[in-house]
RNA sequence: GGAGUUGUAGCUCAGAUGGUUAGAGCGCCGGCCUGUCACGCCGGAGGCCGCGGGUUCAAGUCCCGUCAACUUCGCCA
């Protein structure tokens, strides 16, 4: 027999009733009932009862095991009787009673126990990785993930992409984030980089005419980590293909992720029409360049309702240069208890607040009624073009100035044969819809009304404005948006929304210092090619784009600015001389002028997309070791001090922190 | 670097308004138990209430500072 094991704790069922068999795994959990006791055997493929009373030779020994501990087990496999079966287990239909036991590993007291799912603290979790491994939750995200990955590469491959492996070791490409260093020991003073993507190394393998390549690769970047980013280290995703544009990359990419999620998405509903949407209307939209579609809340700008009007912030607001007002929609937002809500939400994201307009039931005055029944009779009979003469009669007066002067633009509105304008002012003063909320008091009926039509809303909905400078509050805005679609129950749950987001610019302005720098991939190659560059770089679009997905970035990609000469200039709006590009660049830019072919492509966050596959909002929970928040390595003391040898080949010194 | 939240037993958490000896569940240790599968029952150990200072007759509780963790802004091809 096997020195370990005949079978998996998973194996064993009614058929083998009788045999002897052998198992190993570690001890999951001890029921001691005195003369009779179970232990829970528990490998990687599941779970076994293992039992013993006290006629078994191995009863004492069995007695003292502790929790974690790995053993080896000799046993006959005993068929339970019907009232005994375990139907959670699918080991449940048998025991097996214990003959012989060997302890192949002791396990001390646990600092975190792998039954249950008792919450731990992140740092206890990290400093024992390797038991938080055994529970089943990360278990099962370590294998999702490598299953995930695995399904990738096949379908990468079956769609006749070539995987190559790129430099670990490499020079440092300053596209954006804080460079990984590794100091160079044959080259003092000098260091390697690690990738921060194998961006260049990709479109260098497109200029060597391998034309479809993937990868996943190991990214490195050394910025602060969030709860969807990981900081030091993380696996995207990446492929280049040459001779595209960039719908054929869309095209090749789509049926790759749309089918890990339809595979993986635990029957989740996955989007198979992934709109385009550009980086402008998306921020308007949404807020952010990774909307979250699941989420039906469409922004909309409403300036013009507000310019002007009595709402003195707003207006002032819109004198200056630049500004907007905004509205948020929130249909079925309409009480003052969540308007007041969402309004201290804003404050909390340090906005000075956000007005808002609910709609509900109008009660009309009766002193009201006649003016209303008044106009009612009078619109309806213009409208159908009958003669309106001795409505008038029919009614007694209305009984203000201001009720006059409505009365006297419908009857204009009438007489110049412009009906819809005055259906809309009589539906803005005896609509059965009354406004609520300050701003809906300070612009008035008519104001009111147009935003209503404007935005589609109606009874029991709301609206919330900002207003200012869209970079200013467009973020708070889309994540009011997210909290608005949340807590009116509005976003659908189960579901998987992707979208493009295309067009983004190819460079923005610091507002502090004003100067112009790329606002994305500088490789990208720019809407419209060299003449593009001649005018304002603010207007410039790039053949980029992201893929969102419930509100994540999932991947982002290019077409490759493949001309040396429009590289030269792209660089040279955003402050890089030409020696600076060749410097920097050389390799690339060297390639690219003997023969390189158009390409792009693009590269997909597998954490990501793990994480969002595995309903897990921390990317932790999907990376086999991660690190802390401070980029340490709790389990394996990272970083560390380096030995005096060590620097001292790499003639290196440390300054005294101040 | 800025902000928010949290910090009480090994772990998860409870401890209104300041007031006797700081509690529960899980885990751990000891005992009982031959059918459990989150076994049950009895008993026990285990606390610088993150740390420092202050207010008060009295502080886990109020104030100030500080440290740590997480989240977030900046940052992020």
């Amino acid at each position: 027999m096997h020195a370990y094991r005949s079978h998996t704790c998973a194996e064993l069922n009614k058929a083998h009733a009788g045999e002897t068999v052998r198992l190993s795994g570690w001890v999951h959990r001890v029921r001691d009932h005195g003369g009779v006791l179970f232990i829970d055997l528990r490998d990687h493929y599941g779970m076994t009862q293992v039992l013993a009373d006290s006629d078994s030779p191995a009863f004492k020994a069995i007695e003292k095991l502790k929790a974690e501990t790995v053993v080896r087990v000799d046993g006959r496999v005993k068929a339970r009787d019907a009232s005994l079966v375990n139907s959670k287990i699918p080991t449940g239909e048998i025991e097996v009673y214990v003959t012989d036991l060997e302890v192949l590993g002791p396990a001390e007291e646990l600092p975190l126990l792998v039954f249950g799912d008792q919450e731990y603290p992140e740092e206890t979790r990290l400093t024992y990785r390797f038991l938080d491994l055994r529970r089943e939750k990360l278990h099962r995200n370590m294998m999702l993930r490598s299953r995930v990955v695995k399904s990738m590469r096949d379908r990468m491959w079956g769609s006749g992409f070539t995987e190559f492996q790129t430099p670990i070791i490499t020079a440092s490409s300053p596209e954006g984030a804080r460079d990984f260093l590794v100091p160079s020991r044959l080259h003092p003073g000098k260091f390697y980089a690690l990738p921060q993507a194998p961006q260049q190394f990709k479109q260098l393998i497109m200029v060597a005419g391998f034309d479809r390549y993937f990868q996943i690769a190991p990214c490195f970047r050394d910025e602060d980590p969030r709860a969807d980013r990981s900081p030091t280290d993380f696996y995207q995703l990446d492929l280049e293909m040459s001779f595209v544009e960039q719908e054929d990359v869309f095209a090749a990419i789509q049926p790759v992720i749309q089918g890990v999620f339809e595979e993986f998405g635990g029957g989740h509903k996955v989007d198979a029409v992934w709109p385009r949407i550009s980086y402008a209307d998306s921020a308007l939209w949404y807020g952010t360049d990774k909307p979250d579609l699941r989420n039906p809340i469409k922004m909309a700008r409403v300036s013009e309702h507000f310019a002007g009007s009595g709402f003195a912030i707003f207006a002032k607001l819109l004198e200056q240069e630049g500004t907007e007002i905004r509205a948020i929609p929130a249909p079925g937002g309409g009480s003052r208890k969540f308007c007041d809500r969402m309004n201290a939400f804003a404050q909390k994201e340090g906005l000075p607040g956000m007005g808002y307009i609910f709609w509900r039931k109008r009660g009309i005055d009766s002193s009201l009624e006649n003016t209303r029944d008044f106009l009612t009779e009078f619109l309806s009979t213009a409208l159908k073009g009958q003669p309106t003469d001795g409505i008038a009669e029919r009614h007694s007066a209305p009984s203000s100035d201001e009720l006059d002067e409505v009365k006297n633009r419908i009857v204009a509105a009438v007489s110049e044969g412009d009906f819809e304008k005055a259906k809309f002012i009589q539906d803005a003063h005896f609509g059965h819809l009354d406004a609520a909320g300050p701003v809906a008091k300070n612009i008035g009926p008519e104001r009111t009304e147009a935003i209503r039509r404007q935005l589609g809303l109606g009874e029991g909905d709301a609206v919330f404005f900002l207003g200012g400078h869209p970079a200013q509050f467009e973020a708070v805005a889309g994540r009011a948006r997210t909290e608005i679609g949340r807590e009116l129950g509005l976003t659908e749950q189960n579901a998987f929304r992707f979208a493009w987001i295309v067009d983004f610019p190819m460079y923005e302005k610091d507002p502090e210092t004003g100067k112009i720098d790329f606002s994305h991939n500088p490789f990208s190659m720019p809407q419209g090619g060299m003449e593009a560059l001649d005018g304002d770089p603010l207007k410039v679009l790039g053949y980029q784009y992201d893929l969102a997905c419930n509100g994540y970035e999932i991947v982002s990609g290019a077409i490759r600015n493949h001309r040396p000469e429009i590289m030269f200039r792209a660089f040279a709006l955003a402050g890089y001389p030409k020696e600076e590009v060749e410097n920097r660049f050389g390799g690339m830019v060297k390639a690219f002028k003997f023969g390189a072919p158009p390409h792009g492509g693009c590269a997909a966050g597998i954490d990501r997309i793990v994480m969002l596959l595995a309903d897990e909002q921390n990317i932790r929970e999907v990376i086999m070791f991660p690190m802390n928040q401070r980029a340490e390595d709790l389990m394996m003391g990272a970083p560390s001090e380096p030995t005096n040898q060590q620097m001292r080949e790499l003639r290196l010194r440390v300054t005294p922190k101040e």
